[in-house]
DNA sequence: TGCCAGGCCGGGT
DNA sequence: ACCCGGCATGGC
């Protein structure tokens, strides 16, 4: 069992600052309590915020962005209000799991769910139906704080287009370099994730020509710069 | 108009 | 251990 491979030394680091300073704090994660976190980051999966908002939108107008509120109502109900989030009928299911996994493992409490060591929650959340790894990392990160790097489509997207991933490595062993390559910090690997889910959509898109911008590759050696 | 968006699961090799 | 189809809506 050898150490986890890592990126170039400090390359990480100064991509980082130089995101930082060219696009500023991103506010993450968009959401106003906790549990609205949560129910964000399950909604969000494989689709477009804007379509998410609306499905939150809905919650919020029918007072259902607590723990409580989700574990009392009809699923028939929950279902028509997340409609515009795609995918309603499993995020119906999804909800309803997690909540009620808060409910018998923490009391209905998120307080106590996130005083829970990281590695025991984040395999009590990949336990619950419908939540996997990407999301039970931004529940970790931006709703508990859990420094956690979160990997998404545009993560891996940008470390190929950079030739930074060798093989076909899986989403633990890109996070694990991630997060030995860097200070095990919650607030970086939150605006971290950001930064790159802001590039991502703007520049880093497939077949776009001002991929460029996306910068990486000018902070690494020339070595392990080439991209495809 | 098709293609895609901040995944995940289950069944088949 | 991978590979694939299914899940669903709204925007560009």
């Amino acid at each position: 069992m050898d150490r986890p491979k890592r990126f170039p030394p400090g390359a990480l680091s100064v991509y980082f600052d130089a995101l930082f300073l060219a696009h500023g704090p991103q506010h993450w994660w968009p959401g106003r309590t906790r549990f609205e976190i949560i129910v964000g980051a399950i909604l969000t999966q494989n689709t477009a915020w804007k379509n998410v908002a609306r499905a939150i939108r809905n919650l919020r107008h029918a007072r259902l962005l607590t723990a409580d509120a989700i574990r009392r109502i009809r699923a028939d109900r929950l279902a028509r209000l997340l409609r515009p989030s795609g995918y309603f009928r499993q995020k119906t299911r999804t909800l309803k799991s997690f909540v009620r996994f808060l409910h018998e493992e923490y009391q209905g409490s998120l307080s106590r769910m996130f005083a829970a060591p990281t590695d025991v929650l984040r395999a009590q959340l990949l336990a619950v139906h419908g939540i996997g790894p990407e999301t039970a990392d931004s529940i970790l990160l931006y709703a508990g704080q859990h420094p956690v790097f979160v990997v998404d489509a545009y993560a891996r997207r940008i470390l190929e287009r950079h030739a930074l991933l060798h093989g076909k490595p899986g989403y633990d062993e890109i996070r694990e370099m991630l997060e030995s390559s860097l200070p095990r910090n919650h607030q970086l690997f939150n605006e971290f994730h950001a930064l790159i889910v802001y590039v991502g959509k703007n520049y880093c898109r497939p077949n776009n020509p001002r991929c460029s911008q996306c910068c990486l590759s000018r902070f690494l050696p020339q070595s392990s710069a080439a991209i495809p």
